[in-house]
DNA sequence: ATGATAGTGTGAAATTTTTAACAAATACTT
DNA sequence: AAGTATTTGTTAAAAATTTCACACTATCAT
């Protein structure tokens, strides 16, 4: 389940780890925004809510960011994440399945900002086929395998319904996908060198609901 | 950054716990359509991609389930862990921001099968107040507190823009929500006692580029 | 019945991840 | 220029999580 990652030097990379970068990069373009220049370790780990220690250990993977005695300097930091994660350039993303988180994805300007761009919409539906979404031409699912070669497209996502998303992925690994980011509530198998990531937000409302459930047996809300 | 959860004997149960038996609801439904009746941790394990023993222990931090040398029956394993993890009802749910990924969400029904019933639609826009989506009425976000009493709603789910996560968080707060899934990239504050879970999935892709990154630097794909 | 096979539940071991602690490095003050 | 404040990078300790290993239970075949 877990995979492991590795960092140029060999290192086992914790799972966690990649998240938490995620997220230190989004406070940093916020603090960023705020105008601030430079942030301590133990300021960004409140921000973000965890332990100061993890955050320059999460960082050490990767290289010597910071300054001793001053701090990170936020702009080079950010840039140093980025550049760790391979963010510092596009990647070109192909999406199937064009129903409503698909059109959603399509129009949500958050990936093109974080240099994802979708640069290819398919869907197998041929009332879809066609049809324009955010400024792309939905395109028939069988296409993608000379489609991505020629969108020089890396990165599918799949939001079908989870029945269909295998043969979607399917297409994907035909084309040369590198990774896919799936999320249809199902599994999907593809072979070892193909990165596979699910998105599965449904489990945050089970935990969401779990965790009040919990708190009501201990009378925590009368 | 990591709550600890606690079941009714008071062990401690770790997030990654509660994940996997949302995953493993998930698979055993799928089981379920099949006509199976019965499986083994093992081969469980092998659709959800985790190890035969993770699942066994899982389990039992909320009872035993299971019947030696037999296996584990489908339906009643199913029901058990959605009785553990409070999924034997309907939660009432309200979303704030009726944007694109909110929409999505409206429409999605794949909340309303898990049992997340959302029972009210709120934005701040003007333009967007008094329209129908998805068979809901979309009011003024500040209406809130009153309506989340009158709709009996316990969850709030965020799909507005980072910058006004928090605001929408007040509102739901003041209303007396008990937990917030925010899909916003921010993280918002809230009093102990709420329940808070965020959904990035930002971070799925940047992890995948990641991966895709280092596989590349191994000269996985030429 | 009895033996063989399958498969759970669980305590102990191994591994991973997080946190703490501190030496080393920088800046600021006098 | 020396002393004090900070704050990083890193090693060591602690905590959490995962995996192993096996006793125990059920089923099936003979």
């Amino acid at each position: 389940m877990n995979k492991v990652m590795f960092n140029l030097k060999n290192e086992k990379i914790p799972r966690a780890t990649i998240t938490r970068l995620a997220l230190y990069v989004q406070q940093l373009e916020a603090l960023e925004q705020k105008g601030e220049k430079v942030i301590s370790s133990e300021k960004l780990a409140q921000e973000c809510g965890v332990n100061p220690s993890q955050i320059r250990k999460d960082l050490a993977y990767f290289g010597e960011f910071g300054v001793r005695g001053v701090g990170y300097y936020i702009y080079e930091l950010k840039e140093a994440i980025k550049k760790s994660l391979g963010l510092d350039r596009v990647w070109n993303v192909v999406l199937v399945g064009v129903g409503n988180l698909g059109r959603a994805l399509l129009r949500h300007n958050v990936l093109r900002k974080r240099g994802f761009v979708i640069v290819g919409a398919f869907d197998c539906d041929p009332f879809k086929i066609g049809e324009e979404v955010a400024g792309l031409e939905v395109f028939c699912s069988s296409t993608l395998p000379d489609k991505i070669q020629e969108l020089n497209a890396e990165i599918g996502i799949i939001t079908t319904p989870p029945e269909r998303a295998q043969r979607a992925a399917n297409y994907l690994i035909k084309g040369g996908i590198k990774g896919i980011v799936n999320f249809a509530p199902t599994r999907i198998s593809a072979p070892e060198n193909i990165v596979v990531e699910y998105v599965d937000f449904i489990n945050h409302l089970f935990s969401t609901a779990f965790q009040i459930s919990l708190n009501q047996s201990k009378g925590l809300y009368i």
